[in-house]
DNA sequence: CCAATGACGACTT
DNA sequence: GAAGTCGCCATTG
């Protein structure tokens, strides 16, 4: 156990994102500055522990796509959990993602 | 200690 | 513009 400095930090930052909105793996690197993407993608993949407090369902790739819905329960429920905020999905990819994409640093006004 | 893996990203060809 | 390659850094075997 004791795995509790990289995720912790990752975990904080989705926990952040807005509902109806959603960030990337690579957004989430920067502002942590973690160094690479894949430190966040391997930090959700715990989030398996504690899906219910992460919604890393509003994580997707840089091109939109729900890279990790694999992961999770059903492939299917990350579409869904984006759906049911007001994301629209479509071919595994967030419909007018650009407009929906977030970055933490908006954060810097709170 | 060394090698392989991973829900990715950016660069190069 | 698309496809392929390398780099990232921490965790696990």
């Amino acid at each position: 156990m004791q795995e509790k400095n990289y995720q912790t930090r990752v975990f904080e930052t989705v926990c952040l994102i807005p509902i109806g909105k959603v960030s990337t793996y690579g957004a989430i690197a920067d502002f942590l500055c973690l160094g690479s993407a894949r430190m966040v993608g391997w930090a959700l993949n715990k989030c398996g522990t504690y899906k219910e407090f992460v919604p890393a369902h509003r994580v997707v790739n840089s091109k939109g796509e729900l890279s990790g819905r694999n992961q999770f329960q059903t492939p299917t429920m990350m579409q869904e959990m984006l759906e049911q905020e007001g994301i629209s999905i479509t071919d595994n990819r967030v419909d007018n993602f650009k407009d929906k994409l977030w970055h933490p640093e908006l954060l810097n006004d709170y």
